[in-house]
DNA sequence: ACGCGATGCGCC
DNA sequence: AAAGGGCGCATCGCGT
């Protein structure tokens, strides 16, 4: 077995064209070697001489020879290698099963990710002490082989022209084209060589995380819709709210005309309205975060607390939404976090849950959305670490019985058994009870303390434990205790994690990714270990549901295109046809095969639904038959 | 004019 | 003993 380095050059990504026209492919094989032979070679700084050992390919050329290597035992290496299958996926449509074959026999492996995944076990958090400054860690290749290698990659003028050769014969090309993408290659093998002459098993997870970067790419690629008239109504609405917030404001003088806020005048007018009780920052400035504001008792404070929100959406939700009117938006996600999270920019996963920017997203005509999430996700891994501890898990007992976790706690809050709380649900104090419990099971597995326990409640929930602040803190401290008494697990829990924690340097493992991340505090620990499980169970099923969209022609889901995924929530596009609820519920099937290798305990449940537009109000709505009709969007009388 | 830290807001 | 974590993005106000 060998391995062997790919790299294309393309025409230049472009708003609507994330896998660009192909220009070429460069490559570049060696045997495997073993890390301690590597690292004897590296350490003689003996980086294989200055000549090209890569061949370059044209586009015609390169096809024959990509089909090849998909078809060999070799293992296929790139940096960020997912965009340049995407550009070859986008050339040779014929290829893309050959690609997920690949992936999915783990012979994909991407410098770019194993850097990431050695520095999250060493626990580098995104920056590095460099000549006594600190810089932020990137990670093209051209940082990634500074950092290793020493080598300093020339910024040609051609990075960016490929597309001027795209039809000029190889022979043609101008050196200075040839030898940049020539050097690529090469250094990617050099950099792939390097990373594992020291990767000290923290390379596990990378195939797993290739494969994620793939069908992430897969879903950039395709895009979000936007649709015009939705558009142009809520920016309507929400500069109408705006001009009247504003129209106070500036009569008050905390809000200039040109639209900027004082926030000096603001602060001024909170410790005029509390005194010593307006609260503090960090660094000791007055707060003027919302929940402060709307607390202050000054009515114009109160109005100022809307003032961030409206401007946040008119600055940028509302321009991320009109580009999606005429071009699909491509969000750029990040696929490996420390948590083992995604993150996307522009970032289309932190739309806000309340009527207005989600239902801006509408499907391709003729296509409809289905979605589905995952219910109680973090429940279901955080129980499922403690059953893989070999500790007995009550709430696994409870989610695997179909049991409501919160009336679990709820129950024990109210002293009455789990029956006599289910009877009396409708009732304000169960239902008050459970709404505390929620609370519990969402914070204090991640370690939340009670003074944040007690913000965190009034932020998320708007439910204010007591206005006295020692009796508030009060409150939490018996909130959780009846937390533990529900799921006595988590004594057990936070003693393995404190122990970790406490090492010189801590570290920690996730289950079955084999994931480490390093240099962990005591909350980063406790939150991490489900986190990162939900996380890579997700990414697992992303997988599977893209690949029957692309290449498996027996599936319903065939044809159809992910669009969006939020952590435990996947939007697929649909045709808008007598099979979009058994696409559907395909999705949701998927979710659960694809999660239930990191959830064998507590398996996971998955809900489908079909939509018009992307909402939080959306329905599972079903017809007599109980098959899955589109939720329709009503505009409000 | 621009960079940057602090702050705030949104989601899971 | 105590301990929410993870993000991206916009604005303000200060400093160069």
């Amino acid at each position: 077995m060998q391995i062997t380095v790919i790299d294309c050059e393309s025409a230049r990504i472009r708003p609507g064209l994330l896998a660009p026209p192909l220009a070429c492919v460069t490559h570049v094989s060696s045997a495997l070697a073993e890390a301690s032979v590597l690292k004897r070679r590296f350490q003689a700084l003996d980086l294989g001489g200055s000549q090209h050992r890569a061949k370059l390919l044209d586009r015609w050329e390169s096809r024959g020879f990509v089909e090849q290597l998909l078809a060999s035992d070799d293992l296929i290496v790139g940096h960020n290698v997912s965009f340049d299958f995407a550009v070859f996926a986008a050339a040779w449509p014929e290829v893309i099963p050959s690609i997920f074959e690949a992936y999915d026999s783990d012979r994909v492996s991407d410098t770019l990710i194993r850097e990431k995944l050695g520095h999250i076990a060493r626990g580098y958090k995104g920056f590095e002490r460099k000549d006594g400054e600190w810089s932020k860690l990137n990670y093209s290749l051209e940082d990634v082989a500074l950092r290793r290698l020493k080598i300093q990659l020339t910024k040609g003028d051609w990075q960016l022209r490929f597309g001027e050769l795209i039809d000029v014969p190889i022979e043609q090309w101008p050196q200075g084209a040839k030898d940049y993408a020539l050097t690529d290659a090469d250094t990617t093998l050099l950099v792939w060589e390097h990373q594992q002459a020291d990767h000290q098993g923290y390379l596990l997870d990378e195939f797993r995380q290739s494969r994620a970067a793939w069908w992430i790419q897969l879903m950039s690629c395709w895009g979000l819709h936007t649709d015009e008239e939705g558009v142009r109504k809520f920016t309507q609405l929400t500069q109408k709210k705006f001009d009247d917030v504003a129209e106070v404001l500036v009569e008050a003088g905390l809000l200039r005309k040109d639209g900027s806020r004082d926030t000096k005048a603001t602060a001024a007018r909170m410790v005029k309205a509390k005194g010593d009780q307006a609260e503090r920052t960090p660094t000791g400035r007055v707060k003027l975060n919302s929940d402060c504001c709307e607390r202050s008792g000054d009515p114009i404070l109160v109005k100022y607390s809307e003032l961030s929100s409206l401007k946040t959406i008119l600055s940028t939700d509302v321009p991320l939404l009109l580009r999606g009117i005429h071009t699909p938006l491509q969000a750029r996600f990040n696929t490996l976090l420390e948590t083992g999270r995604t993150s996307s920019t522009p970032n289309v996963q932190n739309l806000r849950r309340e009527v207005g920017p989600r239902e801006c997203f509408v499907p391709r005509e003729g296509w409809v959305y289905a979605s589905a999430d995952y219910s109680g996700f973090e429940l279901r891994t955080m129980s499922q670490v403690c059953v893989s501890n070999g500790w007995p898990s009550k709430l696994a007992q409870a989610l695997n019985k179909g049991n409501d976790p919160h009336l679990e706690v709820a129950r024990r809050i109210l002293g009455i058994s789990y029956e006599e709380a289910e009877v009396r649900i409708e009732e304000d104090v169960v239902d008050k009870a459970r709404q505390a419990a929620k609370i519990s099971n969402f914070g204090y597995p991640g370690g939340l303390g009670f003074t944040r326990f007690v913000d965190f409640a009034r932020l998320n929930y708007g439910v204010v434990l007591d206005p006295d602040p020692d009796e508030a803190l009060k409150k939490a401290k018996v909130l959780k205790e009846h937390w533990l008494e529900s799921w006595p697990e988590f004594k057990l829990y936070f003693d393995w994690i404190g122990k970790q924690c406490d090492q010189p340097f801590s570290q920690i493992k996730h289950l079955f990714s084999d994931r480490f991340r390093g240099d962990v505090s005591y909350t980063e620990a406790a939150n991490s270990m489900f986190q990162g499980l939900a996380a890579d169970a997700a990414k697992h099923a992303g997988f599977l549901i893209s690949r029957a969209c692309y290449v498996d022609e027996a599936s319903v889901l065939y044809g159809c295109r992910l669009v969006n995924f939020v952590h435990d929530e996947f939007i697929v596009e649909v045709p808008d046809d007598q099979y979009a609820a058994d696409a559907a519920e395909e999705l949701a099937r998927l979710m659960i095969v694809g999660a239930n290798p990191f959830l064998p305990d507590v398996p996971p449940i998955a809900k489908p639904q079909l939509m018009r537009r992307w909402s939080k109000k959306a329905k599972a709505l079903r017809d007599h038959n109980g098959r899955l009709i589109p939720w329709e969007w009503k505009e409000a009388a």
